[in-house]
RNA sequence: GGGGGUGUAGCUCAAUUGGUUAGAGCACCGGACUGUCGAUCCGGAGGUUGCGGGUUCGAGCCCCGUCACCCUCGCCA
């Protein structure tokens, strides 16, 4: 087939075109046949044009007539002015229209299963199922185009930075500690595995150790583990490791990459700096570790006087080592009986054992719920939470674990649902000081909280094996408005310290030598200092492009059975290539 | 693995306590129409009610199982 000339595109044409002759091509976006004359909007991803076919272009005009949604389409004809009452304001293209003289066919299409220009009220499954239907929506080519522009905008940042882009291995070596792994077999290696990353992380720092002393990629990670709406199996990330630098001087960088990301795609100022708050503070203020700063209703501890009540549900747990907190809603006294209980109901999915709740009436009083127990610590109470007439309070009582999750997601949910988010607010914030260590009671050992590899602060160092629970790390974490958009730290490079480590966390030297022997040998021979962090690349295009579905931002996404509905994987696949990789299906 | 929601025409939805032949809008097909831009008007075709069982004189509706999609807990060093 010849070439496809266009002298324009779909969203080009002025007033300033008149009486040019135009050929133009795209997709026929809709049509309306008067039986005399015939108008087609044409797409193409710039825009729609208007054209109309009159009777006297004979074969135009019979050609035309056939012309359904979604077809190829290629078109010569001249530019030219719409009369007045007759223009388009909703269109860019809306003052003028093509008088088409001559039309190609290049492709029909079959009915459409819906039409881009609809599909926004059509379930996402079918949106995924033809999906390079879907993407043919201006919304979506905006989301690519978007995406392209923030990676770009990274790499140039980067790159001035004194930055270099290095590839890191897909087929990986597993290690089994953190997010689940996708495995490969290898036909080789008849029985060994490789594993898909589920970061670049020991090979950053290798790199480190390597000499390039400023690295960056942008990197699919890939965890097999249940997505959610803002998590996806397969996912990128900026990911970057420096040498010679302390926590501040990450933290700098990605600032000012965050910050010209930002100011680029939405014309908004990020602050300088962006504010910090020790993980301890965000727990203790919003019982969770990437609080929305967009809106108060801190959580208040209220342990104190909930003792002086006769409460068994108090006492219990403060009696148990716990604590009660509280979260007021303002307004929410006129939530019904049965609203508050299902929010007790939605609370034990948190592993609380109930919520309770009481209102603020007149005069400095409590009424239903639990109020009769609040009765003698009334005053105190509504003076401690700053609860107003009208107010809804709301208690947990239980470990500081798990009041801190239950509250903390009912802050955020009651704000969500009564609409107490204020919009276009871009509320930052660094959260530190993050604890090196957990216990973990099931596991019945300490584990890291951010990983092995992570250095605790200098002063913590001595103490490893004898507090570990009060060793703080040196990560650090980067959150805005309640979502978390990725996180660091600065890494251990002394071996002694490395392999300390790992023994805290239940890893013998056998073991750390089977899953790490590359790591501690090269941190042997002269590592660097070193620190990075990762960024969700996913998770900042949605908030760019203002949607919480993770699927809207990636291309070909998966659903949350881990399928793609377009292409049908995953796929069994034929016996012979199974033997080849030394593998038996077993158990379906 | 657990909890919740959804599943009816190509698409989006409706269908009374379980009751006649499962409807509508859009899309599609045929016709009319020379200025529309959600074109309009006339006519038509289109259904394994996700799938498999069960209860019942009778099931889109009730029960059991199962599958898919969405949200979520666990999980995500």
């Amino acid at each position: 087939m010849a070439t496809i000339v266009r002298t324009h595109t779909c969203g080009q044409l002025r007033k300033e075109h008149v009486s040019q002759t135009v050929q133009i091509a795209g997709w026929v976006n809709g049509y309306r046949d008067h039986g005399g004359v015939i108008f087609i909007d044409l797409r193409d991803r710039d825009g729609l044009t208007q054209v109309v076919f009159h009777p006297e272009f004979k074969e135009a005009h019979d050609l035309a007539n056939k012309l359904r949604s979604e077809d190829v389409i290629h078109v010569t004809g001249q530019c030219v002015a719409r009369e007045a009452g007759m223009t388009n304001p909703r269109l860019a293209t809306g003052e003028i229209e093509v008088q088409g003289s001559a039309v190609t066919v290049l492709n029909k299409s079959q009915t459409p299963p819906f039409s881009p220009d609809e599909a926004d009220k059509v379930s996402e499954e079918t949106r995924l199922k033809y999906r390079y239907i879907d993407l043919r929506r201006p919304r979506m080519q905006h989301v690519l185009r978007t995406r392209y522009r923030v990676t770009k905008l990274m790499r140039d940042y980067f790159e001035k930075q004194g930055f270099t882009e290095v590839e890191t291995p897909f087929l990986y070596k597993s290690t089994p500690e953190g997010a689940r792994e996708f495995l490969v077999p290898s036909r080789i290696h008849a029985g060994s595995f490789y594993a898909l990353p589920q970061s670049p992380q020991l090979f950053k720092q290798i790199l480190m150790m390597s000499g390039m002393e400023r690295y960056v990629q942008i990197v699919k990670c890939f965890r097999d583990e249940d997505p959610r709406a803002d998590r996806q199996a397969e996912f990128t990330q900026l990911d970057m490791e420096m040498s010679f630098v302390d926590r501040d001087d990450v933290m700098n960088i990605i600032e000012g990459c965050v910050r010209i990301v930002w100011k680029e795609v939405l014309g908004i100022d990020v602050p300088n700096p962006i504010p910090r708050m020790g993980y301890a503070e965000a727990m203790n203020r919003f019982g969770i570790d990437r609080p929305d700063m967009r809106y108060g209703m801190e959580l208040t501890d209220i342990s104190d006087i909930a003792a002086k009540t006769d409460f068994g549900v108090f006492k219990g747990a403060l009696g148990a080592g716990g604590t009660v907190r509280t979260v007021v809603l303002p307004g929410g006294g006129d939530m019904t009986r049965k609203e508050t209980d299902g929010l007790a109901e939605w609370a034990k999915g948190f592993g609380a054992k109930g919520l309770a709740v009481t209102k603020v009436i007149a005069g400095g009083k409590l009424e239903t719920g639990i109020a009769k127990f609040l009765a003698p610590i009334a005053d105190d109470l509504i003076e401690r939470t700053g609860a107003k007439e009208g107010d809804l309070i709301c208690f947990a009582a239980d470990s500081e674990k798990v009041v801190f999750k239950v509250l903390g997601e009912l802050r955020q949910k009651l704000a969500r649902d009564r609409k107490l988010i204020p919009e276009g607010q871009w509320k930052w914030l660094w959260v530190i000081d993050f604890p090196s260590f957990e216990f973990d009671p099931e596991l019945k050992r300490w584990i890291a909280l951010h990983h092995p590899f992570t250095s605790p602060r200098d002063e913590d160092i001595p103490n490893l094996e004898a507090k570990p629970g009060e060793c703080i790390a040196k990560a650090y974490d980067l959150v805005c408005n309640g979502s978390e958009l990725g996180g660091g730290s600065i890494r251990i490079h002394n071996p002694e310290v490395q392999a300390r480590v790992f023994k805290l966390l239940g890893l013998s030297e056998e073991d750390a030598r089977k899953k790490f022997g590359f790591l501690l040998d090269a941190l042997k021979f002269g590592a660097p200092p070193h620190g990075g962090i990762a960024l969700g690349i996913d998770r900042i295009i949605m908030h760019l492009c203002g949607t919480t579905n993770i699927r809207d931002v990636i291309a070909f996404p998966k659903t949350q059975n881990g399928a793609d509905l377009m292409t049908e994987a995953p796929s069994q696949v034929e016996d012979k290539q199974l033997k080849e990789l030394s593998l038996r299906v077993t158990g379906q």
